[in-house]
DNA sequence: TTTTGGCACTCGGGTGAAACGAGTGCTAAA
DNA sequence: TTTAGCACTCGTTTCACCCGAGTGCCAAAA
């Protein structure tokens, strides 16, 4: 047998080793692989090729006497191998596309539906990152004034979402002044990236004549801009059924569980600045075991695909699960879901 | 020895045994007790004791040659010999009282760092359900349109809440009008209680002379907050700090801790509604074990105190933890953590 | 040269007997 | 009424044992 052909067979044993024990949970025997292989080959040929796999790194035996499991690497290759073929399927897209046919006004509503949706398809946690500040335009601001030097700024965004920050002002300021400012930004802003609207209104200030009432508003409205901008550097984290974990054998291990649970609430931070990292591109992205930086993920998988709105990558959202994951079903939900909510939120574009 | 003296001593030996087990999380030996209580009474004795304890059904052997643990009965006796003795110990109430003169200006904020501070004092899970509509007061309205009879209302509350309803109208509604209506109700209902708005304003309506325009925005108006009210039926439920659960040896078995989980993310109502039925008293609430109602809140318990604002109870607040819980520190610091942040609430309230 | 049957070897898991010891209940004496 | 003493119980730990799934290697077959 020549190499090339030799080399297809090594893929085609990780293959099912792969699926064999994301089905299982246990190690594969050469017997079972076999047997996967519609019994022309005996097992002794796979054990001979099994060696060479764990020659190479990719499976490895927990203990002798026991069959094997694949090792991340085993798993990259295994994903590598399928991430060039995701075919979605046409009645499993329809199926999903249905989910979103009733009321859905606001990314939030979209947020939570994909996240969980997500989940119940794939048996794991869902993940999504919002859109950050410089992919945010403005629909509408209101300011509302807290005490004498603190003002409450709502935002709603072109995607409907409904954002406060409090904003403490250098000196008081009176209600009429704040509806002027509110004014003059919803007039001049509306549609706006958010975060490049402070930096437009010094342009305006620096530039040619501007009235002092109008260079009162302007500095007003620079302070709101500046301290929004500052508070929501990083993009905010959603996610939906982190229990789902918690029936897979592999986290029998109580202290596994919770130091997961925490990198979904204390350390949130970090699994979003991830995600978050990953921004520049769209495309569909899989990190097997601790490949994204967190020790804690050790033992866990994430697929991840961004999702658009004005043709931009503005937020990324996918699944999270034992790094035994069925990675082609994943794959092809996690694609599937980034199209239909990319679609969606274009909808919230049109002009009115 | 007398009755009386010798129903004492039970109480005192019932006493030990809660506080011995919750220290140490396993059966309580009669040389346990002795040792307790100074050595002046020997084993033997302790013995009958806790025999005739075990005969009114306040412990429980988990096998022979075990020793004794509470039963839920057992806790409860020992919570009502408690709770009337609820002493605030001053050095303690001024520890946690500093950690809220940091800016906190919003209700969110306040829910935020009471639930944290519950759960890192007593490590449990912190609870809090948001002030229910009724107790809710308008400080500013904010209508934005969406699509031509889609509108979002964005509600600042007395307490500086944001809360903002996604509302479709019967027609389309031209954005002047929109604002109209908003200064209206800026004008005539602020401070009022949200809940009760919409009925004021059928009484305006129906009452005498309203000329064409005013009641065209009567109309609109009461459409909003008529389906306000109606989103918000029932109080809203924040929790923090569910995984240090995970550290006691009771839920070790991971099923335990999945149904737990339950009850805070997928029947998170459930729980809300059982804090709400609680409203009417501000008074602090102990629930032993299943005593709450939910079967998977069997092995846990709860200790919840209202919070108040305008001298009324709005919400309700509390640990949950497992039944051998510090019953005596978790009645003090819910009990000084409502009493703090109810404080804190009506400084929200001046007159500005 | 590759595949395969055969076989010895490994090692985790399950089973059962035995020893241990913490804790009890009861009794009789203080 | 309290207490010392003692027999008894029963969960836990330990150890020896066996079973069987699975491997690695070798020599024969293809």
């Amino acid at each position: 047998m020549d190499s090339s052909r030799k080399d297809h067979r090594k893929d085609i044993v990780l293959e099912h080793i792969v699926e064999a024990h994301v089905a299982t949970a246990s190690p594969v025997s050469s017997k079972m692989v076999a047997a996967r292989m519609g019994g022309n080959v005996s097992s002794a040929t796979i054990r001979n090729v099994m060696s060479e796999l764990e020659h190479h790194g990719l499976i490895e035996q927990p203990h002798t006497s026991a069959g094997r499991i694949p090792t991340n690497e085993g798993y990259r290759r295994y994903v590598s191998m399928r991430t060039n073929k995701v075919r979605q399927r046409k009645k499993e897209a329809e199926r999903l596309a249905r989910e979103y046919t009733l009321r859905v006004e606001t990314i939030k509503e979209i947020i939570e539906k994909t996240t969980f949706l997500i989940s119940r398809e794939l048996h794991n946690a869902g993940v999504m990152i919002w859109p950050g500040m410089d992919n945010v335009y403005l629909r509408h601001l209101e300011l509302v004034k807290v005490r004498s030097e603190v003002i409450l700024a709502v935002l709603v965004t072109m995607t409907n979402a409904v954002k406060n920050y409090l904003i403490k002002l250098d000196s008081g300021i009176a209600v009429s002044e704040l509806e002027k400012v509110a004014r003059y930004v919803n007039e001049n802003y509306a549609a706006s990236p958010i975060a490049r609207i402070s930096d437009s209104m010094r342009e305006t200030l620096d530039g040619d004549a501007v009235s002092d009432e109008t260079g009162k508003i302007l500095r007003t409205a620079i302070k709101v801009f500046d301290d929004v901008s500052k508070e929501s550097l990083s993009n905010d984290i959603y996610w939906e059924g982190i229990d789902n974990f918690m029936d897979e054998p592999e986290f029998s291990d109580i202290s596994f569980i919770r130091g997961l649970f925490q990198v979904f609430s204390e350390k949130k931070r970090e699994l979003a600045d991830i995600l978050t990292r990953d921004l520049s591109s769209g495309d569909i992205k899989v990190y097997v075991g601790e490949e994204c930086g967190l020790e804690m993920m050790r033992g866990c998988s994430m697929v991840t695909c961004g999702y658009f709105f004005r043709g931009k990558t503005v937020g990324r959202m996918g699944v999270v699960g034992p790094t035994r994951m069925d990675y082609d079903r994943a794959l092809r939900t996690v694609s599937c879901l980034s199209d239909l909510i990319s679609a969606k939120l274009d909808e919230f574009d049109v002009e009115r």
